[in-house]
Parts: C-alpha cells; structure tokens; sequence
DNA sequence: CTTTTATATTACTCATGAGTATTATCTATC
DNA sequence: GATAGATAATACTCATGAGTAATATAAAAG
C-alpha cells in the first residue's frame, strides 16, 4: 500500500523533470505509439494521475520534448551564419567549429535528437528549415566565389543534412567519433570529394 | 445488406494483391501504429476476416512489403558491384548509371521506398547493408588510386547513404528531379566536392 | 450433380492503454 | 491551528482496433 497523498519534501517541478527526463528515454527508444504512459510513469516512480497533473496528454509532453530540440538546434544553426570576408583557409575551420557545436549538442542530448530528427513527425519539416538555413549560407559563399559557381546548392544543403543525419547515428551516437572529428571529415569531403587529384 | 460468400469472378490472389497496394498506400502516408486494418479493407473493398484469409496478422503484411522492398534493392545494390579495371573516364559513368538504377526503382515504387526505408524498423539494418557493400566497392576503387588513399570510406559510404535517403525525399519524389540527374549530381558531388579550384 | 475447397460476409470478442473521478496528505499562509 | 492550494494515490472508465466464430456462396473436382 504506497503512501498516498504529498510525499514529504516533494516538490512538483522536480517530478515533472523525472517524467520528461524518463519520457524522453523511453520515446527514443520506443518510438511514439509503442511507448506507454504507464511504463513512463512506473520510470519516474509517479503514479498516472499525477502524470497529467503536469502534462495534458501523451502528445503534449511529446511535443514539448520535440520544441526543446527544434528550438535550441534552430538557435544552433542560426549561429552558424557565417560571417562575410572570410579567408578562404579559415572558412574551412569555421565552418567545421560550427558543425562541431551542433554535433556537440546532439551528443550531450541523444535522446532528445533521436525524438526531434528521426521519431517525430515533423522531423521533415525541421530537416528542411536546417537545410534551407545552410542553403542561405552557401549561397552567399558561393558568390564570394568560394564555391564552384555550376553547383546547385539546394541539393548541396540538402545532402549536407542527410550525411549529418545518418552520421549522427552511426557514428556520433556509437563513440565512433568524437563531435569535432566528425565535422572535420564532413567538411573536407563536401568541399574537396574524395578524388586523386 | 452485401452480398455474402464468395462472388461472381472473384479470385483469391486479385484480393490478396489489391490488398497488399491499398495497404502500401496506408502504411507509406500514415506509418505503421495508425494505418488501420479496417481501412486497408475499406480501401480494397473486402471485408477484415478476408483480409486474414492472406495474411496472418497486421505485422505480416507489414513485413512482407518490407521484405519485397529489402530483396529488391539488395539484388540493385549487389549489382552495382563495379568491374575492375576501369578507367578513370568510365568510373564516373559508371557509378551513376548504377545509382539510376536505384533512383529509377525508388521513383517507380514510391510507397515501397517510404516504407522499406523510413518506416520500417530495421530501415537502420537495411541502410548498414546497403552502406556496407558501397563501401567494399569503394575500398577496392581506392586501393586501384582512383581516390584519395587518406579518406575513411565507412564514412564516404555512410554519407552515400544518407545523402540518397535525404535526396530521395526532398528531389526525386517531388519531382525536382530525375533519377538520373539526381545520380549525376550526387557523383560529381562526392567526386569532386564544392570548393573553387 | 454432389462434394469439396476457396472466397467472402455479418457480427462479434477481447486486450490494451489513454485518460479520469475521488480521495488523501503535505506545506504554506493568515 | 485552521484553511487553501499543491502534490499525490487508489481504483476506475471507455474508445479503439486487432483478430475471430459462425455462416454462406461460387467454382472446381470427382
């Protein structure tokens, strides 16, 4: 017979913390619909009713969790704007220090970017605001004349994303690579290719 | 009040094949928890004790299209093992007339594709074969000298990957492109990469 | 032309899991 | 120290959707 009623001490921003931080888990590993509310909340050592004390269905704590990363990943790529005059060698490092940051953020929050980039189910909607983003970037670098100017950068941006997606998984997410690595070889594969030269 | 037992003309497999496409189309566009055995069967106008009449369960029909998808692009991919000895010229050629084939699969077997690979499971699996027998045909390229001996192909063929799975999304399914311009953009891409020289 | 087999229907069961009504206890405030 | 508001538990409801039992008819086999 658990104690019923407030538990001494417990203070309700903190269970709140335990069901999103159990939550979180459980959708990254899961998925949406094979992840219950029930499991979340055996977890968090909560019971059900006090779930929706914090939350008003299994969508809205979904969704908070997937506005987190949309949010702070937007901000992330907002900052990797790139500033105009750079050198040619130093856009390399600086474009690298800005992949890096954001494969830095993907690491320290696993669960949160499975959710955001690969279960939820604007994860394509995001995937293109990111890729436009870039797009903006190398587009303005491009008529610096950085870029070959024949290229469509659309489909550069484009597939930027997708090697980020797939790398973040099979090799950020096994401790392959570490975030700073990682940007690296992306980097000097998009801007050089892999041909003898 | 339908008519009951079995109907004028009516032959077993026709059902079974209408019932495995309406179900394609359901599975592609709504995924796997909220595509409805009741609507697959509304779609296909049968009833739900025939739909178990050819498959076992939900989870039956489910694999066997991803089944269908996984052998058909394994057979694509297995072909696109490259001869040795090629020249420089013909490398080139040579891989995108191989990943058209694959585009042109994709683009004729929409529903297939979404499924096989974003909707299904062991999508993950399915894109570590394909990655892996990428990367032997570039492993063999690049101790023939035709790239860059320092490049880790795990990573160019991981990128591969990720690279067609986001493209195929964004370009060839809306139409922006056709499988082969979409495979001769990627090939010069990864080749040569983007920067002015 | 009768029997068997394949194809189909109507009308159900039943497990699951999201969400709730009710009640109790702790803590802060006056 | 009485009261209010916040936090929690027990024990439920209820919709949904996968899967089934029983039955009927067409076509093929003998």
């Amino acid at each position: 017979m658990g104690q019923r009623g407030r538990r001494r001490g417990s203070i309700g921003v903190e269970s709140r913390n335990l069901l999103l931080e159990k939550a979180a888990e459980e959708f990254a590993k899961c998925g949406f619909h094979e992840t219950k509310i029930s499991t979340i909340v055996k977890r968090a050592n909560v019971t059900q009713p006090s779930f929706y004390l914090y939350f008003s269905s299994k969508d809205a704590i979904f969704q908070e969790l997937v506005g987190s990363f949309h949010s702070t990943l937007s901000d992330l790529v907002q900052q990797s704007r790139l500033e105009s005059g750079l050198k040619l060698d130093s856009l390399e490092a600086e474009i690298e220090y800005k992949l890096t940051a954001i494969f830095t953020y993907f690491k320290n929050n696993q669960d949160l970017t499975k959710i955001g980039f690969y279960i939820s189910k604007d994860a394509g909607r995001l995937k293109g605001q990111i890729a436009a983003q870039i797009e903006e970037n190398l587009l303005k670098e491009q008529r610096d004349g950085y870029f070959q100017p024949d290229i469509d950068m659309h489909t550069v941006a484009q597939s930027l994303v997708g090697i980020m997606e797939r790398l973040t998984i099979v090799k950020l997410f096994t401790g392959m690579r570490e975030p700073g690595n990682l940007a690296n070889e992306i980097v000097r594969l998009i801007l050089n290719g892999i041909i003898s030269r």
